[in-house]
DNA sequence: AAGACGAAAGTGGTTGA
DNA sequence: TCAACAACTTTCGTCTT
């Protein structure tokens, strides 16, 4: 991309900028000769919708930000800050701050200042962190960010972390939009491990009711195959490879990241793209063994011919 | 030397009594 | 709550390219 290219030169680094590569997964750029993470530097998808109507283009070209649902007040208010400071730190002077208590008052007068509101706009920051690393998109946050909402309105982030709660909602989220990204992509970016998400996972299907079509591990093959620069070519060859596997009902209870890493490394193979099982199951998120028995299994099931 | 292969033991999660 | 169980991982030795 060039856009990474160009950031690299502008990095505060000693390193070469061709020493420098760019971590799509993770948004990093990393320095090869010393290993040094140099900046997480994201691109915020910022406000982008458009207007179709007159009408729309009335209501919405007025200022402010967008309507948005991950903004705890849904992005209407601007707030001051509980510390005595200005813009630039230093301590305000008494009778500046008295009146800024006054403000701050009537502020909060004016909002209903619930605990619900406080832990939303705290929720809100962390879906944005994870999110903005994970890369998602603008419909995703949003769909995470309405599953949150009903997850404090019905009591269910209390005794757990916001955290937890939020990455479980990113999880759902992306889950329900077909976004592929595992349990452990997620926990990655969180401070709390996999096993708390996935706990918090179960507990928002189970009591908000919320249906979630099974992995498939087609949605998986993209966006594996773009990380491995795979041709497009391959990665509809490891699709047709999984659509036979499903017929045969092969893929009933794997892990449906194995058995796209191991489509696509028969596709490899087959379109003579060749890949390593190792990064494939890097990519995958899983051992090369495993790779290695779906890619074995799907071979001798699907009678495929595997050329030298 | 790197990759592929497979055996064997270990791990974490689900299920069912 | 516990044990059985399936899928997956870890580890390691061997074979292939």
């Amino acid at each position: 991309m060039v856009l990474e290219e160009e950031v690299k030169t502008q990095l505060e680094t000693d390193c070469p900028p061709d020493a420098i590569i760019f971590d799509a997964e993770k948004g990093e750029y990393i320095c090869t000769t010393t290993g040094e993470v140099l900046e997480s530097r994201l691109i915020n998808q910022g406000p982008e919708w458009r207007a179709f109507t007159p009408e729309e283009k009335e209501r919405r070209s007025r200022v402010g930000g967008p309507l948005s649902a991950t903004v705890h007040d849904r992005g209407l208010t601007t707030v001051i800050d509980w510390r005595d400071r200005d813009a630039s730190g230093k301590k305000l002077e008494p009778k500046k701050r008295l009146e800024f208590i006054r403000y701050r008052k009537w502020q909060i007068r004016s909002r209903i200042q619930s605990s619900v509101d406080r832990n939303l706009a705290q929720a809100m920051n962390e879906l944005d962190r994870i999110a903005n690393q994970l890369r998602l998109t603008r419909a995703v946050r949003e769909e995470a960010a309405i599953i949150y909402r009903k997850a404090v309105e019905k009591g269910l982030v209390r005794g757990r972390s916001i955290e937890s709660v939020v990455a479980a909602s990113i999880y759902v989220a992306c889950r329900l939009k077909r976004v592929p990204r595992t349990l452990d992509e997620i926990s990655a970016h969180t401070k709390t491990n996999r096993k708390e998400i996935a706990r918090c996972y179960r507990l928002l299907i189970k009591e908000l009711g919320i249906k979630v079509p099974l992995a498939n591990p087609i949605d998986y093959i993209p966006r594996m195959g773009s990380l491995l620069e795979l041709s497009g070519k391959t990665m509809k060859r490891a699709a047709d490879i999984i659509k036979m596997a499903k017929q045969k009902a092969l893929t009933a209870g794997k892990d449906p990241a194995g058995l796209a890493a191991a489509a696509i490394y028969i596709a490899t193979l087959l379109e003579n793209e060749r890949r390593t099982q190792k990064e494939i199951a890097n990519i995958a998120g899983v051992t090369e063994v495993t790779v290695r028995n779906r890619y074995k299994e799907l071979v001798k099931q699907l009678n495929l011919e595997i050329p030298e």
